[in-house]
DNA sequence: CCGTGTCTCATCCTTTTGGACGATGCCGCG
DNA sequence: CGCGGCATCGTCCAAAAGGATGAGACACGG
């Protein structure tokens, strides 16, 4: 080995790969740089969208892998499961904005390592991302929180789902029994069990239950 | 005038001086590290909550602030119109996520100079930055567009505004008659005419507009 | 001082919603 | 094969919501 060789060992040693996934470039540049400046972290690619990032993974295998939910194309927990499909070992962090129990709970099955919020510091991002390197996980307080409150939490049948979101779309139940073929009676047992798993007794507040908890999205 | 000076005043002729205002630590990194790149730039300061962005406006008296809506502790909007109580010159940026109708024309009528969304590139950034420090205005495309539909649109008055969030927050109309202290009656009569205004005819459905247009927050 | 807008309340009536019973068929799992 | 969960549909009924129409009080600006 030459002398050259073991000076450039030492200088630089392997450095951990990260691609970082989130669709405001502006916030990719400022993570890029707080990584970058760890000697042991370096940023190797970018992406903007769940579909970007999937390419990205397969091309560069990184370490770990930083994203967002909510993004435009794939969205963010699909993004999860399809990197994990591609490689289960793979080391995802989701780092985001929102903490509602359903997304944190929905990208922990999917195989996420840690959930994040947008709001840590810089220190607390560089030690998730080495605990996650370390093969520990990683989980927001507020996080874990949402998560241990809603372990008991009931499971919303597909059709209850379906129904939920069309009253969230502000929907009669005429034009929900319409919207799924279903009749109107049929409409108001969902709804029954809907509220019923919601601890709710009227429309408006399962809008406002399930907004909480992520099953539904508006704006 | 001294060869040292001269040679100061070339290489480094006075920055404009940035206050950046947001209450992601990450996101204020990268903006700042953007903004620091430009020869003509420098942010002097940074607050992570509108109160601290009151306090660092007075102090270092930027010649542009860029500021988040949505922050703890005192909102953007009225942050915002307190700086500009301070400077009534102030150059505001609004740099915000998102661009609800109601949230854009609040934050123009308060005073700011443009609005632009974080998903903007780096090179725009410093595009708005500069034409609002030579005195323009800047509107991100989607925020024109919006704040162009809405212009015709009616406004709320204070007591349908009330009725309209204690709906949203799953209120019955009685329950919402007790909170206002006023009969049903006068409840049912306010909702008539919110429904009218937003051209809706449910609940549900107002839940649905109001939440689009930013004139309620669920979760 | 008169109109305009806002807030208030009323009655009458229809539609929608939600609750309380019940019931059938299907499918997967032990 | 039986049992539980899921989805489907029924009737009956009471409460809530929503539409039509009208009207009094009060404030504010032209």
């Amino acid at each position: 080995m030459s002398p050259a060789d073991v000076a450039a060992e030492a200088s630089a040693p392997a450095r951990k790969s990260v691609l970082l996934v989130d669709d405001h470039a502006l916030f990719r540049m400022g993570v890029a740089n707080i990584i970058n400046q760890e000697k042991d972290l370096q940023v190797v690619a970018e992406a903007g969208d769940g579909a970007q990032a999937i390419a990205a993974y397969e091309q560069h295998r990184p370490d770990v892998t930083l994203l967002d939910l909510r993004m435009p194309v794939l969205e963010g927990v699909e993004a999860v499961r399809q990197i994990r499909e591609i490689d289960a070992a793979a080391r995802v962090i989701v780092l985001t904005t929102y903490d509602t129990d359903d997304e944190i709970s929905r990208a922990l099955k999917a195989g996420a390592k840690a959930y994040v919020l947008k709001d840590i510091s810089a220190d607390e991002l560089v030690n998730c991302i080495r605990s996650v390197l370390a093969g520990k996980t990683y989980l927001a307080p507020a996080a874990a929180a949402k998560l241990a409150e809603g372990v008991t939490r009931v499971q919303l049948t597909p059709r209850e789902l379906s129904t939920l979101r069309l009253l969230a779309d502000g929907k009669a139940n005429k034009e929900i029994a319409t919207a799924l073929d279903i009749s109107e009676r049929t409409v108001k047992t969902h709804l029954a069990h809907l509220f019923e798993k919601l601890g709710v007794t009227s429309r408006t507040e399962a809008i406002k239950v399930a907004t909480r908890r992520g099953l539904v999205r508006l704006e």
